[in-house]
DNA sequence: CTGAAAGCGCTAACAA
DNA sequence: TTGTTAGCGCTTTCAG
């Protein structure tokens, strides 16, 4: 706390900042040698090393960004692109959790974080232009979307990207993603431990990778565990509360005796309670309901469901990891990394 | 979307980026008056305009910012910085949409976001260190708490800032708030309005704006409504839930008779319902609640209680105007954008 | 109205 | 191990 002055000169406005040439004047070297010491080169004797660092800290200098950048082509800066569509919704809490595993790992670098937050056609234009003209170092993708061409035209532009989800598509990228698989395996052997025997699940859409993957788990474990026909008991929804409450009803109708559900999201999963209420079913008494809980709204709708939850904070410091990784690896083998999820049982109200 | 090719040179890595001079020889200018153009001079004729916005889309030309930084002085850059306290609980939502206005605000401009998220002494200091060396043109300020040396320093050091929330000090800077006077007052007169004559309030800590002002609006709107002893009906809670439920429980301990209370804050509206509820009292039947909303957790939680709600996307709109504003006149006088609330009714279920 | 030239502060060869 | 030198791409006087 007891920094020496800050270089505030109480003077007029144009208060400059002391340069590499002040320090190096004070040091009586040159600024080459500055440099080397700013930039931690081994070749420097360390009287010469004492000297620079303690002129630095007596004119309190920090290097200028914008000329460093100019010469080395680094910007020292990545950038987190999320792609708002309109029928995105709920995704606060998520967003800013991840946001602060980012941060976190952020800290340990010398990296900063610009926000791009590309709402409409016209604003991912100008955020392409922005990344794919060397203002940045890499890119974070936020943005589930499966026919997105930002993360092909942004790699094209040599931009090293992470996203947030297994790409749809199939294309080759590194990104972190949560066991969506084994989340739903973990999901149904939950339900099988408890007795349940007569399973069905809401799934999600068959075009976003966590509704097919939470859907895999769920036909996986229920091969495994020889309940053969549950893989037939499968409603499809939006992640949507109201797709939630009519294929759960839909279920039931098909089949009543249905003692066990998995639904593929939080949403949904609170849609599905409400359809069990109505209908007159108690849970879990009757009906035992693990819902995938993709954004923790549970925390604030607090449904009694027991759910498989997303490591979110984790996630976003991974892509960070990633990141990094990739920016001193160019070149090396795209990765993916699951992080595991976590069952959370709740007892029902 | 059929721009001209990207520059994208299928060859090796280093695929430069086109430059002034690129432009200048393509358009048979010189440099300086490609970048007269760039910067919308008034001084070049219409010709060389046209000759030169040619070259620039068909090499698909962007301006080197860091160069332009290197030699204006000007980054082109705020950075919206939270201080984050571990106290500080559910303002995701909140954080989230005031992003989004921030966002859209900025979209007409040139400026680029840069995202601090200061946690720790440590984390604070590296900020500070950050945004005091040039790297930023302005700082927008989610912080919230009043002993904050931050935008004193930040200050000093020449760079605009503009704060969310009225300085709890009294210290003199662009700030925008909500209107939580007005938020009380209204209140106040939906429960007159609606034939409450015995009101009572659970307020906000006295050391954060948010209650100060709240409950002045209260007091403010029951002395103008003749209720003079509401005035002596006051709780003070800390803006948690547990709090409201406390506070809401002694309240009605020394008045039973409260037949309309407006409580500060959503979570201490909610414990506040629940009190009620244990209480066996009907809300609103028997006791009607308005509960200042200061996140959109109604959305999530849906007590039936009406809310006061912050106007949360615009004030971070209002934020990027404010700082806009003061860039280009950094000697004005400090302003204070004070934006209406809005009364939200809810029937209860 | 346009061009030539001088840097902005830094890094990276290349010399010494 | 250290210093010298030449730019990075841009803006901005100052001449013409």
């Amino acid at each position: 706390m007891k920094n020496g002055e800050p270089p505030t000169s109480a003077d007029g406005k144009p208060r400059r900042l002391p340069t590499l040439e002040i320090v190096a004047e004070l040091a009586g070297v040159s600024r080459a040698t500055v440099s080397r010491v700013v930039n931690g080169s081994p070749k420097v004797s360390p009287e010469v090393v004492a000297a620079v660092t303690k002129a630095i800290s007596a004119l309190g200098y920090v290097p200028n960004r914008a000329a460093r950048t100019l010469v080395t082509r680094r910007t020292d800066t990545i950038v987190l692109i999320m792609h708002e569509r309109p029928d995105t919704v709920f995704e606060d809490p998520f967003f800013f959790n991840m946001l602060r595993g980012v941060n976190t790992a952020l800290t340990t670098t010398d990296l900063q974080l610009v926000l791009l937050h590309a709402r409409g056609e016209q604003q991912r234009e100008r955020a392409l232009r922005y990344v794919c003209n060397g203002h940045v170092d890499g890119a974070l993708l936020i943005s589930m979307h499966g026919d997105d061409p930002m993360p092909t035209a942004i790699t094209a532009a040599g931009i090293p990207i992470v996203a947030m989800g297994r790409p749809p598509s199939g294309r080759r990228t590194d990104y972190v993603d949560a066991d969506n698989v084994g989340g739903g395996r973990e999901a149904v052997r939950h339900l099988v431990a408890a007795g349940r025997r007569c399973l069905a699940t809401v799934a999600g859409p068959m075009d976003m990778s966590p509704g097919v993957d939470r859907l895999r788990g769920y036909v996986d474990a229920t091969r495994d565990g020889e309940l053969h026909d549950a893989a037939a008991r499968v409603a499809y929804g939006d992640f949507t509360e109201a797709a939630g409450y009519r294929e759960m009803k839909a279920l039931l109708e098909q089949t009543p005796g249905i003692d066990g559900v998995f639904v593929a999201s939080d949403l949904m999963g609170i849609g599905a309670l409400r359809a069990l209420h109505d209908l007159g079913r108690r849970v879990p008494e009757d009906v035992a309901v693990v819902g995938h809980d993709d954004l923790p709204l549970a925390a604030y709708a607090d449904p009694p469901l027991t759910t498989i939850r997303q490591p979110v904070e984790l996630l976003g410091q991974e892509m960070v990891r990633l990141l990094l990784h990739r920016l001193s690896d160019p070149d090396g083998e795209p990765e993916a990394i699951i992080l595991p999820t976590e069952l959370v049982v709740r007892s029902s109200a």
